[in-house]
DNA sequence: TAGATTGTTAATCGATTAACAATC
DNA sequence: TAGATTGTTAATCGATTAACAATC
């Protein structure tokens, strides 16, 4: 009946496949949608479908018809809170942090980069992304102040060398940021103090090492 | 006893935790590690650590002493296959596609990254990566003939723009590779022909889109 | 010896899949 | 009405955590 307690990453991103698939489709928005259709469309089995919609409290559909395309829609939204958005900041401004300033689903989810930090000389005090939404990049000594100017900033991307990602994530910390997302391919701790904070260690690489490791272990 | 079908990524996932806590360290090679000890060393508990050695069938540990250095490294080489390693290809070589060029990890494991593949006329016919060691970046239309020429080249690396990923992924089947780490923002679905492939879809941002969901749901 | 630590089993937890009564 | 589809419960599967006998 109620929603569950915690929502697992494997939910939010079977809804965000269930959103990009109707809002892909075009489906006019007086249509329904049946589980089944979303399996159709996604792959994801029509039991699931139903079993996501159930954990959230997402109980709108209708016997026979399924869920209407505009009120589903709407409550997919509203889980993913795209209207509300985030703003986050990135720190490192590398390839992958730099990636990260030009990802169009950002803007379908109304996740806005305020600001990427680098040591780079070369880089700081430049832009990055297109006219009229470029992002500044700002020196790591800025930091701190920026975070205390901005406390609407409650998320960072950690995308910096492994060396120096644990120590960032600690001055993260201390700054006073709620959420942040490791892309260093080490498995990092919050410091003990750090409360009411998440940390997703994100190992873009883990899914390569298992890869080559099944190839060189068949059956 | 024996060790399980399936190794889940998680497994290799901490295999490889253990591991590089372990070069970090630089432990002299005659001394004893226990599972309490890699504990404090990687934040994973010493019962994971039992277990998962007992669900590869790693069983080196010496009562009162805990496991050789020495030896549990060479195992745990073995696990990983470092010494074998694996020859791959990166399709796109925006951002995400060159950071993985980049890679020191892959030094350490053995995985030599062929050939990068794009369209965009600038990039092709140009090399990415340091002198000694450059990368070639070729056309997605040498694609075919470069994998028919390099049969050991067994695993790809996707990171195009969602639009035509499963396009490329269709291809790289059709082509004979046997497996793929999809890196665009889109579940991808394997041909029905695709035998004996692999395929694992990588969301780099569903990470971001959790830590979201929750500052937005709070409790 | 007593204490520490393993290998392994059992218990728990969580996520997915299957099943089905309710009903439009 | 009969058939389709939901919401929800139950069964299954898999991964993690806990426990402990064996023993060095």
């Amino acid at each position: 009946m109620a929603s569950k307690r915690v929502v697992s990453i494997r939910v939010i991103r079977r809804i965000s496949v269930y959103y990009e698939a109707l809002l892909k489709l075009d489906l006019p928005e007086t249509t329904y949608v049946s589980s089944k259709r979303l399996e159709e469309m996604t792959g994801l089995s029509s039991n699931q479908v139903r079993q996501d919609f159930f954990t959230l409290g997402l109980t709108i559909g209708k016997q026979k018809k399924g869920y209407m395309v505009k009120k589903l829609m709407r409550e997919l939204k509203r889980i993913l809170s795209i209207d509300r958005g985030a703003k986050i900041v990135v720190i490192g401004a590398g390839r992958i942090g730099q990636s990260f300033s030009a990802y169009r689903l950002f803007q379908g989810r109304n996740i806005q980069v305020e600001a990427m930090f680098d040591i780079n000389p070369d880089l700081v005090g430049t832009t990055i992304g297109k006219p009229g939404a470029e992002i500044p990049i700002l020196s790591i000594d800025e930091l701190e102040p920026f975070l205390k100017g901005h406390p609407e900033v409650e998320i960072a991307l950690l995308a910096v060398p492994e060396e120096v990602a644990q120590e960032l994530l600690d001055r993260l910390v201390s700054y006073g940021i709620k959420g942040v997302v490791n892309y260093a391919p080490r498995i990092l701790r919050l410091p003990r103090e750090a409360k009411g904070v998440q940390l997703i260690n994100e190992s873009i690489c883990s899914a390569i090492y298992k890869m080559v490791y099944h190839r060189n272990h068949p059956q």
